[in-house]
DNA sequence: ACTGTGTTTGTTAGCGCTAACATCGCTACT
DNA sequence: AGTAGCGATGTTAGCGCTAACAAACACAGT
């Protein structure tokens, strides 16, 4: 204890070697998780490992991992809310799988966009996260196999490009939180588009219109236009709210369009949920800052790029870079979130 | 060209070296920009570190410098707007001054905020960053004194404990946001206060209240209550405009209350900026997903963490950690940004 | 008993970089 | 001339960890 407190307040691998009695490799199989340890050594050094407070030194473990993995991250819109998350789940992620980050920031042009790549190729990396915007960006998808580096888009997917994706299933997220609606009763119930270049707009759509044909006669839709900003949001319940039957629920493609909508609703004088009900998608910030809270679905946004630094890392490890085996297409589960923001329809006003 | 590509994309310290005909540790002086390399060398160096494309590999670095700092950073609440402006500016501060980051979350209890201390302490840092929750915890400052760390605290000061700080003038701040309200025309403010237990409620209040006071009797000041929520703000709004002689301008501590404002003022049918004016302050997300976008105070979030681990990461190279020489309290520039929610006050009605 | 096959553990070396000290000139003195 | 003193550079060692190989051990079959 006393002579820990010298070292810097740092334990490592031959600490907890020594206090097992067995040789640091040992302890480093053990960590890593690898096969060919005995059950009962394992149990022994991890029962030191948590005892001393051992974590692995990330900077020497990427070192000693030949040159080690470094995985590049792209953003574009740092005040985007699930960005945070984001970082976050790539922090862990990285932590965890031993790889180093980096971190570049570009602009919204194709030029910025290859820049930011060649920056990050010269930083050495051996894989790239593309979050949403990127995702769908053909030139960054290109930029990339010229360097012969594997991407991984997060959140959504680019069809004809490789597809290495992790995301969560848009279609029955959508449907889950229609199905929602309708079980509280709702019989006209309004959509919300989002922006057409985003791979997830049309799986959203696809996955409530399914669902409201299930319905059959029972229910009738209405759909509009939006691009997943606020003012969209606002703009398109407006038009909903001004039509002849105005739906009793409106679901948004995304939270800030649904505090849009909210928005125009207090501004009509409906109250929510008590004679409009609405629902937004992804969970990010607003959801919880708007008043009521809004009823959404949960996207496991740092779980999701975690797992992207991860895949990443991995194929790293395959000596391989030009073919990581086979492209990879994870679905994480989301997670329907009932908030304050919808309730039973009115009542039978219906035709 | 060609054997560089093999070896991974990364060029090491000793590719430069060879490159200029000097040893590695010329090199990393160079790069370090320590002093005592002569002129020609440093510059024959560079050039060479420009051609082969060299960026240091922090993973070697931070091992190298024994040990190599770590910083802390304890956040809390991964859905608040700045949260990814304040990882990105850690992240830039830890890759520009060769530290590793060690991102902890805690809960919003005390034992929680002491249980991620002592797990970052176990992982070795030398410093911590506390944003602003935790930058008012005495729990936090106590138990980083307990184990000899240096703490920083990000936007917010806690007076009577170590004062290493890194925030912006909220006091002038809240003034120049107010002057530019009375710039506008508008004679009765409203203002609406932040949680009572953040130093920078007390700050902008005092801010707002003495450019108030010079205004002398052509000016007066509404303050309401709020708890830096949307909902808070909504409620103070409403409070606000159902007073006898409504405001027509009102400036709450933050954005998301600036928000909760704009509902309220939907709600009533008041129409921003044209019959009330709405002021933010922070510029996280919120402030341009609302419609009209709303004019508020932007902070250098990342540039402030930036600071922060820099800080840090430099107190760590003087060996005595126990007194990082004298406190530090780092004042930076912080920007009145003018949008669409302030206008001209709606005419001459005040008594 | 003795080789073969597999499982568990240890050994050696080195990832890329930088403290700390050693060295090499060189000028400026006694 | 001799040597202290200084600035510029090189050398050695090692940060904490893990590949790759080597060794030790177990137990099967012959």
């Amino acid at each position: 204890m006393a002579r820990d407190k010298d070292r810097r307040g740092a334990v490592t691998i031959e600490d907890v070697a020594r206090h097992v009695g067995v040789s640091p490799m040992t302890v480093s199989r053990v960590i890593n998780n690898f096969s060919g340890v005995r059950q009962s050594t394992r149990e022994n050094v991890l029962r030191a490992v948590a005892e001393l407070g051992y974590s692995p030194n990330p900077a020497a473990r990427s070192l000693a991992r030949h040159g080690g993995r470094r995985v590049g991250l792209l953003y574009s819109n740092p005040s985007a809310g699930y960005l945070s998350e984001f970082l976050v789940g790539a922090l862990d992620g990285a932590q965890r799988s031993g790889s180093l980050l980096m971190i570049e920031k570009c602009g919204a042009s194709e030029d910025s966009e290859r820049a930011a790549i060649d920056r990050l190729v010269a930083g050495g990396v051996t894989g790239v996260i593309l979050p949403s915007p990127h995702a769908e960006s053909v030139t960054a998808h290109e930029q990339l196999a010229l360097h012969n580096i594997t991407g991984v888009a997060v959140g959504a997917r680019l069809l004809n490009q490789q597809p290495n994706t992790v995301r969560i299933d848009d279609f029955a997220a959508a449907a889950e939180m229609t199905r929602h609606l309708l079980d509280l009763g709702h019989k006209r119930i309004g959509f919300i588009k989002g922006a057409a270049n985003q791979s997830a707009t049309a799986e959203r759509l696809l996955g409530f219109e399914t669902e409201i044909r299930k319905a059959g006669r029972a229910a009738s839709a209405l759909v509009e236009e939006g691009d997943f900003t606020y003012r969209s949001g606002l703009e398109a319940a407006m038009r909903l709210l001004a039509s002849e039957q105005p739906p009793t629920a409106i679901f948004a493609s995304n939270d800030d369009m649904a505090a849009g909508v909210m928005a125009a609703a207090h501004y009509r004088g409906r109250v929510v949920p008590g004679s409009l009900s609405v629902a937004g998608f992804d969970d990010t910030p607003i959801a919880t800052a708007v008043w009521p809270e809004l009823t959404t679905i949960h996207q496991p946004v740092a779980g999701m790029t975690e797992t992207a630094v991860r895949i990443l890392s991995e194929a790293a490890r395959g000596k391989t870079p030009s073919a990581p085996a086979q492209p990879v297409d994870r679905l994480l589960p989301y997670k329907l979130v009932i908030r304050a923001s919808t309730g039973p329809a009115p009542r039978p006003d219906a035709s």
